[in-house]
DNA sequence: ACAGAAAGGTTTGCACCGCAAACCGATCTG
DNA sequence: CAGATCGGTTTGCGGTGCAAACCTTTCTGT
């Protein structure tokens, strides 16, 4: 009962810690670039929804959006940026110390 | 990319993602039943902010809320129920597979 | 060549949520 | 018995998550 170290869930960070945003930073983790299209299957999220997702974390500067083509049609990728690698760190080392707690 | 299983944040509950419910049923879930009080020192929350959160869980019968005295004064206890340590568990399994993939 | 349909996203609108300030009823304390 | 304290709830509001509606460009059929 004198444990006053910090609770683990007080170092998740909420914008990380959505789930959405969690599977998107996740993903971008694994790989150089993603497609968008790519995090839409693989989220089953609408394309509304994770826009607005990405849109938070580019805001938090989590990750980079980039523009192109593929052929002639129009094509989004996001790349995560070092902030977000390292905020998606913080995240995992907090939740691993949950999980601990659970045997 | 023919990786169609379900990505592990969809497996995700919101209710019990939340990292301050998170932060709850898990300590709910080491011991018999909690005094709220602990709660609150354990995960600094403001009383207002607790309580809320312990409405949103009784509500969906993951925590039962009981009330007694403590010598003359009031207190409150909160205990994990059933479909609580199930939601919990199942939070905890698809965190794990999430950690899983980051090495 | 022109009318849909499809691809690939973004914006909008709304209900719900998280938060702390304000509040409430009891119980101690001078 | 006036005020401080304990233990918690309710209120008010800004912010969030969501899908429907929408926009632009590119295919496809005729």
């Amino acid at each position: 009962m004198t444990d006053d170290a910090p609770f683990p869930t007080n170092g998740l960070n909420d914008t990380v810690h959505q789930r959405h945003r969690l599977g998107i930073l996740t993903i971008a983790s694994e790989s150089d670039r993603v497609e968008v299209s790519y995090l839409r299957e693989a989220l089953e999220l609408t394309a509304g929804n994770l826009s607005r997702h990405l849109a938070v974390l580019a805001d938090a500067d989590l990750v980079a959006i980039e523009r192109g083509y593929h052929g002639n049609r129009a094509k989004t990728w996001i790349r995560i940026t070092p902030a977000g690698e390292a905020a998606l760190d913080a995240e995992v080392a907090a939740l691993r110390e949950l999980l601990d707690r659970h045997g």
